[in-house]
DNA sequence: AGCACGCCGACT
DNA sequence: GTCGGCGTGCTC
């Protein structure tokens, strides 16, 4: 019987199923899916895979048989299919899209047992006397400095990892290999593993629809298929939660179960709370918050069958339901569901891939859908349903658009206008609550010299720091880097300026303008320590006046109390170099703007400009979705963006800025070779990332706008295999994105 | 000669 | 990714 297999820690240029006999005494349990290890390249070094399909014979004439497998299949055959799907869409190996479809505590033993994927790192130990070492070294110092130098290091600490070893050292695999060979240095494998831990809350009936509510449930039960996913369009109060409720309610009576994706977890806490009140313990949580142990606990329930409703964030797309019958993914066009790390899946790909292959149905829900969303809806790829009405009949707050240049012009340069000044004051004497928007943590923007121009820029990353007037330093908010200011100018002693605002400069400005008034501010430089939930619970219950923050408080939270929200600077998010900041901003207004004004008191919302007759703006003020819809697709359609083209990025990463551009080049005029046929194919220049330098590597990118089929997919990853034994691409790394993210 | 480095290629 | 093999050039 022959076993093929995928492996890990492959490069993706060998990245194909190798197939290994199966000792006898396996045969009888061993199953498509199972975990295995085998023995693989010159020194039959042990390495972890996974059978993907047994077989009675090999092309290959010398299979060698593989040493070990688990006796439980951990992927079933559509989540084999689904890992192979993942390969091939997002250019990484097989192996790697098996991990990251269950959690991660589950590659390793529990207890400590030692398990087929406990990672084992080469370690190095000293055999001799410590007399017989000095004399050794002694005799070696002259004709072999290196191997001098790891005895030397050996001993002082004793043991060390081999890698570490030869990194200090100075030296290749040689001669460490050559101290072995002699018998001086032991080599010898050491496991590295963790270990896991639980939680629960009370119950409450599923509130009733409402007539608008209850014709769209009904539509959705009746319309949606496994081929053509649902989009709920609804816009803030209509009250999608309670529609989903009462779809997952249906579906688990079925016996089925169900996905239910929000965007971010801590962001959620009281959608998390009611579904917990109406769905008890059927409910399992999969979110990056859990610790190893809750995750695999989780994953066990889920998968036992013992948890029929999954809540969680994008990851969650992947627990292993039985008889999947239904996956809603709620605030769908939040970039949370696309993976920020390799391989970078959509948890939307993943959901209709899923849907189709087990017979489920998907549901998009939100009040701002992606754009691609509601053209797919408008081609009738989606069935397009819509929640109009708000729930409790509350009118949307009316939204005023603040002029901040006509503030400037009367001579006043506060970051809060003399409108919205006073309507926090009304709100502080009606003791109602305000919250405040601004997408900028820090104090200021940069800091810099009045008289030369000097900026503090960060030294490792082509970007200006941003100065945290609390910490008294100046931070790089990409790689973390700080440094103190110094009093003067360093180029010139000139006097040095702190321009541009962030959320510690409005706290300060605030405390000034409403003295003895207390202040929220929720960003992620003080959400340290205490989540979210304290934080807000904290606002709620104490009535704190006025809550500044990012857009950490934009998402999903009523607070009853609040009746004015401001968007202090709509600029900052509105002219990013990305062809979807339009878009993204007038979601993002659209979200604040809904966090008020949800109970009997009614709100207002004000926006702060510097362009006021911005088109997304005025439309966002307006709450107008369609007509912002038109108006955007009109220009995607002129731009050839998505979703008229699929993009692709093909990115570089080096610290050799030259060598990437010279690479960059010279997969441009292959692919233009490749596709010289094909004009629906664009390809553009290289360009920088939107940051170029980060941590000291150089970062540009290659778009390529086109129509992602099998063929162009098969260019592009022959493209990745030959870049990878290239010399010339040495040292950089390659990326290969499809929709990417700017 | 013995050692160290860098490059290549193979992996079932 | 990881390792062994091999050519080259260095030092004693």
């Amino acid at each position: 019987m022959i076993a093929r297999v995928v492996l890990a820690d492959i490069p993706y240029a060998i990245d194909r199923p190798y197939d290994y006999l199966v000792p006898e005494q396996l045969e009888e349990t061993i199953r498509p899916g199972c975990r295995v290890t085998v023995p693989f390249s010159r020194n039959d070094r042990i390495t972890d895979g996974i059978v993907i399909a047994l077989c009675e014979a090999s092309d290959y004439p010398d299979c060698k048989f593989l040493c070990t497998a688990e006796a439980e299949p951990a992927f079933s055959p559509a989540f084999i299919q689904l890992a192979l799907f993942i390969r091939e869409r997002y250019f990484c190996t097989a192996y790697e899209a098996f991990r990251i479809m269950i959690p991660a505590g589950f590659w390793f033993g529990k207890n400590g047992k030692r398990r087929a994927n406990d990672k084992v790192t080469q370690m190095a130990r000293l055999l001799t006397e410590p007399a017989e070492t000095a004399l050794v070294m002694e005799q070696k110092r002259k004709k072999a400095p290196r191997q001098a130098e790891i005895l030397d290091l050996l001993n002082q600490f004793e043991i060390l990892p081999v890698q570490d070893l030869l990194a200090f050292a100075g030296s290749g695999r040689d001669s460490i290999r050559k101290l072995a060979n002699e018998g001086i240095v032991e080599l010898f494998e050491k496991e590295v593993y963790r270990r896991p831990v639980l939680e629960a809350e009370a119950r409450e009936e599923l509130p009733e629809l409402s007539d608008e509510q209850k014709r769209v449930f009904m539509e959705i039960r009746a319309s949606l298929t496994s081929e053509k996913p649902g989009l709920l369009y609804g816009v803030t109060g209509s009250g999608k939660t309670t529609v989903y409720a009462h779809l997952i309610q249906s579906v688990l009576a079925e016996g089925r179960s169900a996905i239910l994706l929000v965007p971010e977890i801590a962001l959620t806490p009281q959608m998390l709370r009611t579904f917990t009140m109406w769905f008890g313990d059927k409910i399992a949580l999969m979110h990056s918050g859990l610790s190893v142990g809750e995750r695999y606990d989780e994953w066990k329930r889920i998968k036992r069958g013992e948890a029929s409703l999954v809540i969680g964030t994008r990851s969650a797309v992947f627990a292993p339901c039985q008889d999947l019958g239904l996956i809603i993914m709620d605030e769908e066009q939040e970039e949370s569901y696309y993976s920020e790390s390799s391989p970078r899946y959509r948890a939307r790909d993943i959901a209709r891939y899923r849907a189709l292959k087990e017979n489920a149905s998907v549901l998009f829900g939100s009040a701002t859908p992606d754009l691609r969303s509601m053209y797919h809806a408008q081609k009738k790829d989606y069935t397009l349903f819509q929640l109009s009405s708000r729930y409790n009949q509350n009118p949307l707050p009316p939204v005023h658009i603040i002029d901040m240049r006509e503030e400037l012009r009367a001579g006043r340069n506060s970051l809060i206008s003399r409108t919205l000044h006073d309507a926090i004051l009304e709100r502080m004497t009606r003791d109602e609550q305000s919250i405040l928007f601004l997408n900028r943590r820090g104090t200021n923007q940069f800091v810099t010299c009045m008289e030369c121009g000097f900026v503090y820029y960060c030294p490792h990353c082509s970007v200006a720091m941003t100065w945290h007037a609390r910490q008294r330093r100046l931070i790089c908010h990409y790689c973390g880097t700080q440094r103190r200011p110094q009093s003067a100018c360093p180029n010139c002693g000139g006097e040095l300026g702190y321009i541009g605002a962030g959320t510690q400069k409005i706290e300060a400005e605030l405390e000034e303008m409403f003295p003895d008034t207390p202040i929220l501010r929720v960003d992620a430089d003080s959400i340290s320590g205490s989540s979210h939930r304290e934080l807000f619970n904290r606002f709620i219950s104490q009535k704190i006046p006025i809550m500044i923050g990012t857009q950490m408080i934009a998402k999903g939270l009523n607070f009853d109390n609040v009746t004015l929200v401001g968007i202090l600077s709509a600029d900052q998010s509105l002219y990013m170099n990305d062809y979807r900041s339009g878009e993204k901003s007038f979601s993002l207004f659209t979200q604040v703007i809904g966090r008020c004004g949800r109970s009997q008191k009614p709100g207002e919302a004000y926006i702060q400009t510097y362009t006021p007759n911005n088109e997304i703006i005025r439309l966002a003020a307006r709450q107008d979705y369609d007509a912002f819809y038109q108006s955007e697709i009109r220009a995607r359609s002129i731009q050839d963006a998505p979703p008229f083209a699929d993009w692709v990025s093909i990115t570089c990463v080096g610290k050799d800025e030259r060598a990437i551009l010279v690479a960059l080049n010279r997969i441009k005029s292959r692919l233009m070779l490749e596709f010289a046929e094909n004009q629906h194919i664009l390809i553009n220049d290289p360009s920088p990332l939107p940051v170029v330098r980060v941590n000291d590597q150089f970062r540009y990118r290659l778009l390529l706008s086109c129509r992602l089929d099998k063929y162009t997919r098969r260019v592009l990853s022959e493209l990745l295999k030959d870049c990878s034994r290239d010399r010339e691409m040495r040292g950089i790394y390659l990326g290969i994105e499809t929709d990417p993210l700017f």
